[in-house]
DNA sequence: TTGAGTGCAAATCCTTTGCAGGCGG
DNA sequence: CCGCCTGCAAAGGATTTGCACTCAA
């Protein structure tokens, strides 16, 4: 599936719940699409479309993600920050899990079919119906490339 | 060892690193460990002592919850939700992890060896130094009773 | 005695909200 | 044209900070 077949099918489905498409909308999911890899921050969208010529607001930015996420489009993660980070749902993907550096706040993306089958076991046994999990590693990364450039958490 | 004895250890941590034992720090560790079992917050924190004749300040709550977090006396928690949570880390036991209702807010505690060792395994692979690790399942409780009455996050 | 710790209020950071005008369907 | 969306600015919640005073060592 291209990435513009992507976008119409994640478009229709805001139209089927009868959101309307406006082109902030179309905006903020086109950024994501092309940052697939990265976990952005409201202010790190706010920020790439400033220096664009399709600004939109910080309210609109923050009401935009939250529709998204409510809409499953999104994810929202928790890395101990102050604020939060989102990143695209891929449906055909499994789940994948994060290694947070404290000192230089840089993550490790990595994917774990046993931690996946570990925890629907789990919420299997605690009768929870398992809407995400995160499993998150937090330590001292001695060898990650520092490309960003975020505040230092401590 | 007795809980007295666990509080002079950990008082005797933060005299060897030169911190002075105030009344207040005293008094939040005791909190933490009269409330074991549960995530307390810096409000929740607040609120207790608040109601007792050993009250002391929003803000000393929180320089105190970030020293002893700092000096591995106590864990910080993500909930997904806007505040913190915090819990005292007992090093003899194994790291233990969470579930989380999203509509109630409620969180179940487990332990589970697996991911214990999973995590280890694979924060060894990226030549991550683990500080702590955390695996959260969020999901809807059917069953869980709701005995705490915080706000909830949708 | 003295500088680390405290309380208070103000400041800051991230996020949400009220309202008036704009535009998608 | 109707009412959902937007931008703006103001409000809000959680946490941090500046400053003068207090007290542990």
């Amino acid at each position: 599936m291209t990435t513009d077949d992507k976008t119409e099918e994640l478009l229709q489905r805001l139209r089927d719940k009868g959101f309307r498409i406006t082109s902030q909308r179309e905006t903020v999911i086109r950024i994501f699409q092309e940052n697939k890899e990265k976990h952005l921050s409201a202010e790190d969208v706010y920020e790439i479309l400033s220096k664009s010529n399709e600004a939109i607001s910080l309210a609109t930015t923050y009401r935009t993600l939250r529709m998204l996420v409510d809409m499953n489009v999104l994810r929202e993660l928790d890395f101990a920050e102050t604020h939060k980070h989102y990143e695209l749902i891929d449906e055909n993907e499994a789940p994948h899990h994060h290694i947070i550096c404290l000192d230089c706040n840089h993550t490790i993306e990595f994917e774990n079919d046993e931690i996946n089958e570990l925890g629907k076991k789990i919420a299997k046994q605690y009768n929870v119906d398992i809407v995400d999990m995160q499993f998150q590693i937090f330590g001292k990364c001695p060898s990650i490339p520092k490309d960003d450039n975020r505040k230092h958490r401590h």
